[in-house]
DNA sequence: AGCTTGACCGACC
DNA sequence: TGGTCGGCCAAGC
């Protein structure tokens, strides 16, 4: 069975971020720093860069941005997500809402691990 | 070995 | 409220 060399198996390191990901509560998030922070390896950048490339298999959109902006490229995806989990978001209230997406509650929103 | 590039962050203005 | 800047740290070239 040596012929297996492929890579089945991702990295450790990977394999953490996306366990902490999976145990975000529907309507709660994190931040990349959050995560690595909670980890305690690893920073932001390298929490990003794992979400980047595995993050397809987990709830994606609860790790965020710390400033609350959706991910680039998925915002409507992601909205559609906190509005169905009831994710805290800041909508804008006056007439200069059209065409805005909203961003993220993060006071609200955050979730510090358990 | 040096430089650029990211699903980033906090401080500052 | 929003933009810049420096720091961050691993990966790629």
């Amino acid at each position: 069975m040596r012929e297996g060399v492929v890579v089945d198996e991702l990295p450790d390191y990977v394999e953490r971020v996306l366990e902490v990901a999976e145990r975000i509560p529907a309507g709660r998030v994190m931040s990349y720093g959050d995560v690595a922070e909670y980890l305690g390896e690893g920073g932001p950048r390298q929490v990003g860069r794992a979400m980047a490339l595995y993050g397809g298999g987990v709830p994606w959109w609860r790790v965020v941005r710390a400033d609350g902006v959706l991910l680039a490229g998925s915002e409507l995806r992601a909205l559609e997500h906190y509005r169905e989990e009831g994710t805290p978001l800041r909508e804008r209230g006056g007439p200069a809402a059209r065409d805005h997406v909203p961003r993220l509650d993060m006071r609200r929103a955050r979730w510090d691990g358990g």
